[in-house]
DNA sequence: ATGCGCTGTTACAGACTGTTACACATTTCA
DNA sequence: TGAAATGTGTAACAGTCTGTAACAGCGCAT
């Protein structure tokens, strides 16, 4: 069942305006107490009236919508340092729920609200930070519209391999907290692709497997032009050179 | 065509910050004078320096992505009323472009920041306008992540009737004003397909044409079952009842 | 009126992904 | 320890959607 874990969430919400002049949106949170989440439990479900807006502290988070027959799309993974539940809407549109052990901050969507409402500090900064969402969004959008099963995959791996590592230059390993199926679910693929898809990428060499949710990035370069996003300086890929097809603006 | 009332508003430009309390972002816009977009034009590129916002009063627009080798993808159409150009970053992630002959006014972003920054009415306004946005994408991730091509054919007409009324009670008629073309990079889909797919629809007479880029919508009830979105009271689709698997929320 | 070009439709073969099934590994619990 | 439950990997088959192509409809120019 779902146990929200210790819903201690007192009432600090107001203690939070006692600083004068907060900087970041860190520090709004910094007040109130850490709540704990266990694998697989829920933090709110789509639908539940939106009353608190809440900061990951430690652990993953994903957030996902079900539509009638069962079919799950997660949106997004959540880290540490990233924001959840930021909505106008009085019912949250989404729910979340705790991929690894998770600790959360809360604070009440009005006490958050007049926060920002009254730092003239704090609004760039949550003005940045939805239209991040937003570019991630679309990203997201790309990948699911054009990208084939095993660019998916790929960028799939870049991506985590940055937000792990707190976006310092990536690292040789990417950990994998979440299930297969959860990947699947997040890119638009089954499970089996997925596994399929993996499975290829070891046999080429491009990734090396460490453990069962962590690999190894043996081929940077080959991985980052797989991810078929075609920046900047055009990768040699394994299939020729592409045709760099005028980009024909209409 | 569309033809929005046209105002014709004569050259006020900076005139907007005059009026102590705006109460609408609409009204930020008023003033300025209206520039005309013939169809196909650019409004701005990905990667160009984003100076301004604008504000579509007439006319539809497409924004999209394009990826290496060619494939592109539309992350949204913007209808008369609608903001473009909205970002922190300093450099626009998408493009835009006309499909119909369109008429837009335009903002310095500074201007713009400067209004909202300094008017506690209006800041509310662009959150829940960000929010808006950020569930449209959702829903769209939903479409291109999960639902088949039929799905995602219905779900586009419905939206698109929804919003060309002025989310007034949905008329009977759709207006398509982009190409098949541009509905299939939407929708992520080929062109072909979503050519097949209205062709069925059309033969089972849930939709009839009217021209070539409009369709009445003949069975307004089977189109919403067939958009995939098991929603509330669940539609009595033809496939016979679905089992309404419980939610499963692990 | 005729021809050209663009957009949209239809048909068919084929590719990629989904479906189904089963084996194996790991964890949990009796 | 063993059995059940869960997660994962592999394979064969099937299905949807795609890619290619030819054709039809409409607008526009010669």
């Amino acid at each position: 069942m779902l146990s929200t874990g210790s819903n201690a969430h007192s009432n600090f919400a107001a203690v939070a305006m006692m600083k004068p002049q907060l900087e970041t949106l860190d520090e709004l949170f910094a007040a109130v107490p850490r709540e704990t989440l266990d694998v697989g439990a829920g933090l709110f479900w789509e639908g539940d009236r939106a009353q608190h807006i809440f900061e990951v502290s430690e652990g993953v988070l994903r957030i996902f919508k079900i539509i009638g027959d069962g079919r799950r799309v997660i949106t997004g993974f959540l880290y540490a340092g990233d924001m959840v539940g930021l909505t106008l809407r009085d019912v949250y549109l989404y729910s979340a729920e705790a991929v690894t052990p998770v600790k959360v901050r809360r604070l009440t969507k009005k006490a958050f609200q007049d926060a920002v409402e009254h730092s003239p500090e704090l609004r760039p900064r949550l003005f940045a930070l939805m239209c991040d969402e937003m570019a991630a969004a679309q990203d997201q959008m790309v990948l699911l519209s054009r990208k084939s099963a095993e660019e998916r995959v790929c960028s799939f791996l870049m991506l985590t391999a940055r937000r792990m590592q707190g976006n310092r230059q990536l690292g040789r390993t990417v950990q994998l907290p979440m299930s297969r199926q959860d990947m699947a679910d997040y890119l638009g693929l089954t499970i089996e692709t997925v596994s399929r898809t993996i499975t290829k990428l070891i046999a080429r060499g491009v990734i090396a497997p460490n453990g069962r949710h962590a690999f190894d990035i043996a081929k940077p370069g080959k991985l980052l032009a797989l991810c078929g996003d075609g920046d900047s300086y055009e990768e040699i890929g394994e299939r020729g050179a592409k045709t760099r097809q005028a980009v024909w603006p209409h």
